[in-house]
DNA sequence: TTGCCATAAAATCTCGAGATTCGTATGATG
DNA sequence: CATCATACGAATCTCGAGATTTTATGGCAA
């Protein structure tokens, strides 16, 4: 039982929502990590209601899971607000997850078995795969999609075997909020950066088992992605609706 | 604006709700910290309502909210249960508070100013001060309260000069956690540790600057919470309700 | 006695209407 | 012209009833 504790229906993305309220819950988070919903923006629930096709109530409460996430902001008698976006909020969001990133890694490194190992070399492969095809078509919506699931759950099987429910837990919370910063890079511009590169670079270290390297290798990653959109910065601060 | 972006109306102990399903939440939310609502107990909407006089949509809301400090779970179609609890579980947190808190220590001291030590100082003034009184009376209860609110703003405190409020924000979810522990060993048993000597030696390092000191103490105090708790396991077990 | 299915009870989930509060525009006043 | 007060409109918050699902009960057969 509690296989696992933390926001087990939320995360999985794959689990059919149970209720209605679940179901908007995953909606608004997409729409919000991909964009639709802008940073800062209003979420009034008689309008929003029409929307996810769902009652008001519901709607609420669909908002407030989603506080869980940090997606969405409440105040008082004043409703909800997804999550403003800054400069300053992505490096903290960097340092925390390098802190926390690296800790989880260097500690799965140790205990990972050949399990582990073969999880590790099939998410690689399977994200290697949707990097192929992005490459040949980046403009059809359905293979991104599919390379931000492989490249998140690359991103977990790393940690898998880190025995820490709450590092991980919390790993995937800002795992989340950087998405939603990469998402907002990504459809303003393209990366000239060699993604793949530095996830084989991951992978390669810390199956041979050298803790340091790959969670240096993890760090520049994390760092790196960081970099690429802070030269997007207009791009960040135009999408962001101070209402 | 936005003067502190998490969980704004509902880590503020001061103040005053604004809306009944705030009331509500801040209510549970001490009924599970103070162990009125056991772990693993099933939250039954239709009866709680009436404890906490609100309507049943109210309700859920503020259960909803508190998801978001992972002491309240949700399944699907089987309603709400206060989060379980285990001694690894608490190890787990304890693990995590040291990673994350003596980090956070040594930034805060790097960029700590007079008015940071001024706080800590006054801080630690107040603690002693309830110490004193709960020496006295350890059966009121209003005493330990104030101790638990002036320990948390001790530590608040500490940690404050850190300069990333993602590392505040999720020091403070884990410290909530542990503060439900602690108050389970508490009441059902006494602590013989001597904890204003290690809180002394924390705030006499970090005043120092002397930052590996400070956090070696720091990782020490927290640990020997985790270890004082340890020692009343049966309790912890006892106290959990499966159903 | 044990296992299983139908029935009944209880709880969750959902919705729409009503009460309260907030933001704004309009107009009065110093 | 600036400032304050008032009233209107919109949005939030709240509640109780109805629909759906889960869970418990009890009888029936092997």
């Amino acid at each position: 039982m509690h296989k696992q504790k933390f926001s087990t229906a939320f995360s999985d993305p794959d689990a059919t929502p149970r209720t209605l309220a679940e179901g908007a819950y995953l909606q608004v988070r997409r729409d919000i990590i991909e964009g639709r919903l802008a940073p800062g923006e209003k979420l009034r629930v008689e309008h929003l209601k029409d929307r996810y096709g769902i009652g008001a109530g519901t709607l609420r409460e669909a908002l407030a899971l989603l506080l869980s996430d940090v997606l969405v902001v409440a105040e008082g008698q004043r409703g909800f607000h997804v999550a403003p976006i800054s400069l300053q909020d992505l490096a903290d969001i960097t340092h925390t997850r390098v802190l926390l990133e690296t800790n989880a890694l260097r500690q799965s490194i140790r205990n990972g078995d050949v399990e582990w190992e073969a999880a590790l070399v099939a998410a690689f492969h399977k994200l290697s795969n949707s990097e192929e095809r992005l490459e040949e078509k980046r403009d059809k919506p359905g293979n991104m999609r599919e390379w931000e699931q492989r490249n998140c759950g690359f991103h977990e099987t790393l940690i898998a075997a880190c025995d820490s429910r709450w590092q991980r837990y919390l790993i995937g919370l800002l795992y989340r909020q950087s998405e939603r910063y990469r998402h907002l890079a990504i459809t303003s511009n393209a990366m000239p950066r060699d993604v793949h590169a530095e996830h084989a670079a991951i992978i390669d270290a810390a199956l041979k088992r050298d803790a340091e390297r790959a969670s240096r290798a993890l760090e520049q990653h994390i760092r790196l992605t960081f970099d690429s959109i802070c030269l997007l910065a207009p791009a960040l601060n135009a999408s962001q609706k101070s209402a």
